[in-house]
DNA sequence: CCTAAACAATTGACTTCATCAACTATTGAG
DNA sequence: CTCAATAGTTGATGAAGTCAATTGTTTAGG
């Protein structure tokens, strides 16, 4: 039972007087310290993630493939470019998630070079299974009272929207 | 220019009527809702994190590794604990982070069976540059008013002190 | 005390993820 | 037609992950 570091205190230490070249007023940089905090929320939520996919027998990069590819057929090439890798990477990548039936690669017909990958049933079936446990909120939002929920959200579209 | 799919649309199809089991009310489920786009923002957010990690020439573990170590000395197990793996992964990484003089392993006197990891020096300072990089907010974030910016501290302030 | 279970770290075999360099096939521009 | 650019694959290599087995070191029981 030694988990939960305080590791808060470490992160305000950057707000100190005097320290921030540009910015920060009397009680620091505003952005700053709403980002570290959303940070730190995600980051402790995100380390489960590999379990998470693992209960589907899914590796971290293929739950995250899965999840991109619900929109429709994807050139590997812009898989790649999704997950900012190089594109023999995805190669490999695909074989795997081929072998075991849940994209196919079918020739584009507008150009021969690209290849799209689409979800097979099975493949679509697993995607909703991921989904769901993805979007599943974790205990420390939903214990927030609804006020602070609608605020939150009005703001993270907010947030999202304008970018 | 085609990035930023709107996959917003896909998400909000799990509240279509009469498909939960529980909760779900005219509007859909707020916890989920809430999460969903925080969940958005921080994994586009996060895409960069390799890229930001090799700036500093450090794979995306190493400064996932960096970042815990800033409280003290870590037991390797502790560490294994912490980054959700098995102990005989942080043997690996931990040799490669000591072969370039971030770390060293320090015998416990407690117990001779564990081995205390200790930043140097130099892993200290490294630590502090990668810290700097990544706490910088994303102008999603930046670009809200302040009054948006008080809220979501202080909502994330409750979320975590009382998870 | 002495033996046995439990634990911390390491090693070795193996898979997946990731990069880079080289290659093939295709497209498109001049 | 030729040449540069692009999409995907292959091969070599290294990092990160797992599991099974091993070595020291505590700790608990008889």
């Amino acid at each position: 039972m030694r988990g939960m570091n305080g590791s808060g205190e470490q992160l305000e230490r950057k707000t100190k007087p005097g320290s921030g070249p540009g910015q920060a007023g009397p009680e620091g940089d505003l952005p700053r310290q709403a980002w570290t905090l959303l940070f730190e929320l995600m980051h402790t939520h995100m380390r489960n993630f590999p379990a998470l996919a693992a209960e589907l027998d899914l590796s971290p990069v293929q739950a995250h493939v899965l999840r991109q590819l619900g929109e429709g057929p994807l050139a590997m090439s812009t898989l790649a470019a999704y997950l900012s890798c190089d594109a023999s990477n995805v190669t490999g990548l695909v074989d795997r998630m081929e072998a075991r039936g849940l994209v196919v690669r079918r020739s584009s017909e507008q150009d021969r070079r690209v290849k799209m990958l689409v979800l097979t049933e099975d493949g679509a079936a697993l995607r909703e299974r991921l989904l769901e446990r993805i979007f599943e909120p974790p205990d420390a939002i939903c214990g927030l009272p609804e006020e602070d929920l609608c605020a939150l959200r009005d703001i993270m579209r907010r947030a999202l929207g304008a970018q």
